[in-house]
DNA sequence: ATATAATACGAACGTTCGTTCTATTTAATA
DNA sequence: TATTAAATAGAACGAACGTTCGTATTATAT
């Protein structure tokens, strides 16, 4: 990183052509797959380079800096997260049954180990939640979006009429988004096959608990 | 790291004396805490020689490796935790009361803000689930104890006859385990200042529902 | 006071880091 | 086919990385 902070943002070629847009792509799809087992700052020039089999140099001028590197991975990461997961849970009918499409996609998404590192954004988010910048920032961002969304399908489960209405849909979302962390977190560290599982079970009858006799059945 | 993997470890100096322990302890001290925050990666000797006012050799000389080094953070954080933690907790009446106090004084270690990053663990943990060796090693062992150490005050609190027998322990200890790192995460990255007092009254609140009447009142 | 070891330092090692040049290859446009 | 701009490569940069080594400084034990 270093001298960056003041020198003005090298910035990588404006006009992008199809070729190049394809190369970042490929590049980005290697660093989101390197930096959730190695971290962001582990993530480096020329190790992803070399994976490429491209040159350092080469490779760089579609970013111009790390940090820009570290915010498109981010990004594309994110792009991958919505394709995954926020996206095909809209299939699932309005209420309880998006509710639990989100959460399902989600564990499934870090279970099928589509990511070598396991959750790329948990990861990242306790690497970078003590540090000052534009890539902490954009984590923190798309963490409020991701909660919000959460919190959301939670209301909605609540308008539906599935989920009682004194529940505290923030808590809530809270609560669903700790135990599937906690699922991450004994899968990842602690090879504990029944992590997901188990949080399944526990999210399951969580939200039976809480359910009207409206709520269409779940799984 | 590099090289070492293969060349035979150099071991520090195995007759310590008391001014070798002493600054031993303070280097360690510092590391916890730049850990904590920069991760055991970012932990570099140079940054924390020159924090600590030495020289990078002679900060060096007390681990012989930067894996050492880890290790030794690794294993001084958890001092902190059982000092801190675990040791304090044994003061409360066994059953409920234990159990209570274990989470409670975890959650006012980060929350206070003893180190610098948050919670040293849930970090440690994230930074190195997805790699190999001895300090991933370690983390994972001394994760196991800990999720240990709730899993045992669950089960003594039901000895006790303050906890429902049907629950099952395990599964228990991961919720409040989860809760807890979700907390960590909400406070540390989003900010969230609620994030403590929520999690301290869904705890309670799961505990009540699943507490006995001989069960001494919780706060 | 002298001998002996533990402790700390300064300087340097080879590597890798992010980054910056200049030159070359590639593909689209005229 | 010639022109032009984007895309990649190659070589080098200073800085920082972990690490080693020889030497000086301490503190303890004789």
């Amino acid at each position: 990183m270093a001298k960056t902070l003041l020198s003005p943002r090298k910035k990588a070629s404006p006009h992008r052509q199809v070729r190049g847009l394809r190369t970042r792509e490929a590049i980005l799809a290697r660093a989101v797959d390197i930096a959730s087992a190695q971290g962001l700052e582990g993530l480096t020039v020329g190790s992803l380079a070399s994976q490429l089999k491209m040159s350092k140099s080469g490779l760089f001028a579609h970013f111009g800096s790390k940090e820009d590197l570290q915010l498109a991975t981010v990004d594309f990461a994110r792009e991958i997260f919505i394709k995954e997961v926020t996206k095909p849970a809209l299939t699932a009918r309005k209420g309880m049954p998006r509710l639990w499409a989100l959460l399902e996609r989600w564990m499934d998404l870090v279970e099928k180990q589509v990511f070598e590192g396991g959750c790329f954004f948990s990861a990242a988010s306790f690497e970078f939640d003590s540090r000052r910048g534009v890539v902490r920032d954009r984590i923190a961002a798309i963490m409020h979006e991701w909660i919000g969304a959460i919190t959301r399908a939670v209301y909605e489960a609540q308008k539906a009429g599935h989920l009682e209405r004194k529940v505290d849909p923030t808590r809530l979302a809270f609560e669903i988004h700790a135990i599937s962390m906690g699922a991450h977190w004994a899968y990842q560290l602690l090879d504990d096959k029944q992590a997901y599982p188990r949080a399944r079970t526990i999210l399951l009858e969580k939200l039976r608990g809480i359910s009207t006799s409206e709520c269409p059945h779940l799984p």
